[in-house]
DNA sequence: TGCAAACCATAAC
DNA sequence: GTTATGGTTTGCA
């Protein structure tokens, strides 16, 4: 059976659905009611649950993760993951966008480039994405260093996700994972470029 | 700059 | 099966 947890925490409603010590899928958002129809939209149709009003062990743990990570901290990411359903595209997808470090941030098209596909397609991923914000698919962005979109709250979200998870870098690097590259850039190029061209920051339209 | 075409994995028929 | 739809990119005017 599986089991779905809500918590608020700080003003933000965060959601958690678990199955035997796997996370199935996660979200938050700015109502309880968001942030639970989030994660039904994410379950097969007619699939059972019972939502949890005291949470197990499990339960409270992942959503310790999820609000860490939505803090731009650093977390423990140890929670077992349930990627079964998942095509192979999209957990190759969902696998290297997790190895993108806190204070980078990287492109669709590199990663792409880097599993296959097209940087559409990573994009139908990155929309589908079951387990935000643990698979930090807000650290994606496009590769004119705008912030793209973000299906889970707008980019004003995915904005004040990435500006808690600055660390001061400079330099972009390439990462390595199972013998794929991927270059990431820091987050604060991102920034800057926000800042200056986006309509509600310099109180400017266009 | 702005637009159009290519991109390709999914979901929806 | 086939078509439609994007969290994009690139090239060309």
């Amino acid at each position: 059976m599986l089991e779905i947890y809500t918590k608020n925490m700080d003003g933000t409603w965060f959601a958690v659905a678990c199955s035997q010590q796997k996370v199935v899928t996660t979200s938050f958002g700015e109502t309880q009611q968001s942030a639970l129809s989030h994660i039904l939209s994410n379950l097969p149709y007619n699939m059972s649950f019972q939502v949890l009003h005291n949470p197990t062990n499990f339960a409270e743990a992942a959503i310790t993760v999820l609000k860490t990570v939505y803090d731009g901290k650093d977390a423990d990411l140890n929670l077992q993951l349930e990627t079964a359903d998942l095509s192979v595209y999209t957990k190759k997808v969902l696998k290297i966008t997790s190895a993108i470090p806190v204070g980078y941030v990287s492109f669709y098209g590199a990663i792409s480039k880097a599993v296959g596909g097209s940087p559409r397609a990573v994009g139908n991923v990155m929309a589908a994405n079951p387990f935000v914000p643990i698979i930090p698919c807000h650290r994606v962005v496009k590769s004119d260093l705008t912030l793209g979109s973000y299906s889970s709250g707008g980019i004003n979200v995915k904005f004040e996700l990435l500006k808690r998870e600055r660390r001061g870098f400079t330099s972009s690097r390439i990462i390595s994972i199972n013998g794929e590259k991927l270059v990431v850039v820091p987050v604060e190029l991102i920034l800057k470029n926000h800042t200056r061209t986006s309509p509600w920051a310099n109180n400017k339209c266009k």
